[in-house]
DNA sequence: GCGACAG
DNA sequence: ATCTTGTCGC
């Protein structure tokens, strides 16, 4: 039969598309770290007023997903603003380590088109900023793109390798810290080859959940104040920060929408 | 050479 | 990301 030769063709042609997407992808993300700000733009936690949170949600019957955004008002604790955005289909496939060109153009749009009577003063994203294989995760770089103080928040311990330790060496450290240290307070996680670097901290905002989520920096922000941010936009409700969750919850709430209309209409 | 892998 | 309920371990 020629079908397994054929598809065994068509594989190899298809891994030599994506490695050499990926170079390019590699290349880019190289040329972009060049332009992230170190330097905080944010000096006090009480300065920041508006914090967008971005997400996408997928449809589990078709390849159709929804991203959103929503405006978090920092001061009264609440989303005053929300956005989204239907896409048909996603454009590029997800390749560890390249996250962000896979959903930042459709995050974009919805931070372009903002009312202009609201100065955004933070975003936060769903995944690693500086805690990634070469410290440019989409935190990074959607700061670099527009130009704005960046943070991400990763519900998974991503594992660089090399950078970091192995996931089974990682889960240790995390039971030791726990046991360690009753009251779990952010175990900051650095490079193996430059003890010196933080990449992030695992941090528990709150008591009851075991596992932590993954803070990072992005762009124009340290890592002391995202970690103070995150304590204070989560812990009553969810582990997550608010304007994150708020966003995920928004994009899943939409995509339920349509498959109502779709069915009356 | 393969491993491991944010969403 | 998504399918899904209860249950095993540090």
């Amino acid at each position: 039969m020629f079908s397994d030769e054929a598809s065994g063709i068509k594989e190899a042609k298809i891994n030599t598309h994506l490695r050499e997407k990926v170079e390019s992808w590699r290349k880019d993300q190289l040329l972009l770290k060049q332009r992230l700000v170190y330097e905080s733009k944010i000096q006090d936690v009480d300065s920041i007023r508006y914090i967008a949170g971005l997400d996408i949600s997928f449809d589990k019957t078709s390849p159709k997903a929804v991203s959103a955004l929503v405006l978090y008002d920092f001061q009264d604790a609440q989303v005053i603003y929300r956005d989204y955005l239907e896409i048909d289909s996603l454009k590029e496939e997800y390749v560890p380590g390249f996250l962000s060109f896979r959903e930042i153009e459709w995050y974009l749009p919805l931070l372009e088109r903002i009312p202009q009577n609201y100065s955004i003063d933070l975003i936060m994203v769903d995944g690693n900023g500086t805690l990634h294989p070469i410290q440019f995760g989409l935190a990074c770089h959607l700061g670099v793109l527009i130009n704005l103080p960046t943070m991400g928040v990763a519900k998974n311990y991503f594992h660089c390798f090399g950078l970091n330790e192995s996931l089974d060496e990682h889960r240790q450290r995390l039971s030791n810290h726990i046991l360690t240290n009753p009251s779990r307070p952010p175990l900051l996680l650095h490079s193996l080859r430059e003890p010196s670097t933080i990449l992030g901290a695992a941090v528990w905002t709150r008591r009851e959940s075991k596992r932590p989520i993954y803070v990072s920096i992005g762009n124009q922000l340290t890592l002391d104040i995202a970690i103070q941010l995150v304590f204070r936009t989560s812990g009553v409700d969810s582990k997550i920060p608010e304007p994150i969750r708020q966003a995920d919850i928004f994009a899943k709430f939409v995509i339920h929408e349509r498959k109502n209309a779709q069915k009356r209409g």
